[in-house]
RNA sequence: GCGCCCUUAGCUCAACUGGAUAGAGCGUCUGACUACGGAUCAGGAGGUUAUGGGUUCGACUCCCGUAGGGCGCACCA
């Protein structure tokens, strides 16, 4: 409805002279503002250099609005012009909500792309911590807001299984198996300490026998590295499709070296002349390219920096043909997106093609007490066990009610409460509410009828709750275009929280006959709205609690 | 020392590429249950948006300075 009223207000600016003017038309806070307004007027007054409620006046003789769209106009403060839609425009949202279900809220954009976001891509080093939860939730939740606008997306896991680390993770597995056939072999400096691999050391003496730790340490190490990596990586599928995330595509570094991707990478960088050698390393000129320094691509020992991989797998994903693809990171990687802007800007790529969202670090908080955590001594809270503990819609909910560039407190306590202090509960809940009208009248929801008047919602309350469900489409573009699935929480609070309001003061079964029937397609019209956002986030919608 | 992010009500957080009187939840105070789930609802109090300047018709939002917090500044990953 807002289209053919921005496409109006466009054709006046044009006949007043003015030049695309990328004016906005958006609800305003203050419902005595209208149901939409423009800064129109003020806008071209800059252009123009004239007075903008004058300019006003004159945009509002000029629109032609047909009275089935627009009921009132006023031009108000210092230039707004405020438009209070027709009674039609809300029945007629409210057939779309009901017309489109479970689409509700979707959008085609002009143009689909097709994305890829890679996110978690935890080193299979050990199991996932909250931290991961945070990323696996966000990526998730992201993916899902570009495929709403009609984008085609590729959920992607990026295995580190090919750098020291895993060495140190081979080694220390080796040192814990022969600690457990009775040696004295010390974890490396600077190795993993935590139990699991204790626990992995005894299982695999007793599958594959004691002879196993009678190896020769190279072969013994790299028989570890694969039985710890492929053991890790299990734990961590099983960890994420518990907690409701599956991947499209996981891509492996080692994959990456034996395919000659990295290989390929250096010699493509040396050939376009992006390298240099200096103090017996080799260069990529970065700093041409918007990075604050150089950087080293083979060290002097030879050997190559974890940058070259990296830089590789963006190369090889821009040759899968993505338009754009999305790296979920921990902020204190932060510093490392200048390096790779700049290499993938060297190469050529569209500015756009590349893109990083931030995740903040997660504090868990129980009993009002933030639990301390130290990955070094191995001692942290994993995702496993806090979905254990608080289940997956709360988990999911809790990591994306935030923006992800802040500091989450993941507060345990309250996420287990069954209270409306609970956002996630008093969210499900005002969905079971509305799904429990339809059970108590014995109806299926699917089958009642948009097909009501303006006149049979009495109460302000329900014309409140139909005004605020109108929004969600608009909502989840915004969400999907600034990469913040937070709006959306926000959103379904501020719905079910006049979802609940509505409820309370205005019943539905039992009212004269044409009431409860504008009731009825209005609780259905919530219930989807609900539905539809949870379902985005990755939460259920129960319809009973 | 340099760079990036953050600072909004007692607490946790919102605020639509700069818009009108900065909004929610929790907590606090006052009220509402013969009903589709009171597991809820209605209302009050609570703010110099860290701070000082600047740009603008208009600034939480953009620019500069200051204070406080986080993170990053490896031929580590």
């Amino acid at each position: 409805m807002s289209d053919a009223l921005h496409a109006e207000l466009a054709r006046v600016a044009r006949e007043l002279g003015a030049e695309d003017v990328s004016f906005v038309l958006e609800r305003p806070r203050e419902a005595s503002h209208g149901d939409l307004a423009t800064n129109l007027a003020m806008l071209l007054a800059k252009q123009l250099k004239s007075n903008p409620r004058a300019l006003a006046e004159q945009i509002v003789s000029r629109l032609e609005l047909a009275p089935s769209l627009v009921a009132k106009t006023e031009v108000a403060g210092p230039g707004f012009i405020n438009f209070w839609l027709a009674d039609e425009q809300l029945i007629e949202a409210l057939h779309t909500i009901i017309d489109q279900g479970p689409r509700y809220g979707r959008s085609e954009v002009d143009k689909p792309l097709s994305w890829n976001v890679e996110f978690v891509s935890a080193n299979p080093t050990g199991p996932l911590h909250v931290g991961h939860g945070r990323g696996a939730a966000l990526g998730d939740a992201i993916a899902s807001l570009l495929e709403w606008q009609g984008h085609t997306v590729t959920r992607e896991f990026y295995v580190n299984d090919a750098g020291s680390q895993i060495d140190k993770l081979a080694r220390s597995l080796w040192a814990r198996v022969q600690q457990a056939a009775g040696g004295e072999t010390p974890i490396p400096d600077g190795g993993y300490h935590g139990q699991y691999l204790a626990d992995m050391a005894a299982e695999i003496l007793q599958r594959e026998g004691s002879a196993f730790a009678q190896l020769p340490e190279e072969d013994g190490v790299a028989r570890c590295r694969e039985l710890a990596v492929s053991a890790q990586r299990a734990e961590q599928d099983r960890d994420l499709l518990a907690f409701g995330v599956r991947f499209d595509t996981v891509t492996s570094e080692q994959q990456l070296y034996r395919d000659g991707r990295v290989d390929a990478a250096l010699a493509l960088l040396t050939e376009r002349d992006l390298t240099y050698e200096a103090d017996g390393a080799l260069w990529l000129k970065s700093s041409q390219f918007g990075d604050d320094q150089n950087r080293v691509l083979r060290k002097q020992d030879g050997s190559l920096t974890y940058f070259v991989p990296d830089l590789a797998y963006h190369m090889e994903k821009h040759d899968r043909g993505f338009d754009r693809v999305i790296d979920v990171w921990g902020a204190d990687h932060h510093g490392y997106i200048p390096r790779m802007r700049a290499a993938l800007r060297a190469l050529g790529y569209s500015e756009r093609f590349f893109d990083v969202a931030l995740v903040q670090l997660v504090k868990i908080v129980r009993g009002g007490e933030e639990v301390k955590m130290s990955k070094r001594s191995g001692d942290f809270v994993t995702l496993h066990d806090l979905v254990e503990e608080v289940g997956v819609d709360a988990a999911r909910y809790f990591f994306l009610m935030r923006r992800s560039d802040s500091q989450l407190n993941f507060d345990v306590d309250l996420a287990k409460s069954q209270t409306e202090d609970n956002p996630v509960f008093y969210v499900q809940m005002a969905h079971a509410r509305m799904s429990g009208i339809f059970r108590v009248a014995g109806l299926d929801p699917d089958t009642v009828s948009p097909d009501v008047r303006l006149q049979d919602f009495p109460a302000k309350e329900g014309i409140d709750l139909l005004k605020k469900l109108t929004a969600f489409p608009s909502i989840a573009t915004r969400a999907a275009r600034e990469l913040e699935p937070h709006r959306i929480a926000s959103y379904l609070e501020d719905v079910a929280r006049a979802t609940h309001s509505w409820y309370h003061n205005c019943r539905v079964l039992g009212a004269p006959p044409e009431v409860e029937r504008a009731r009825l397609a209005l609780a259905r019209a919530a219930r989807i709205t609900l539905a539809n956002g949870l379902t985005l986030l990755g939460l259920s919608a129960p319809d009973r609690m």
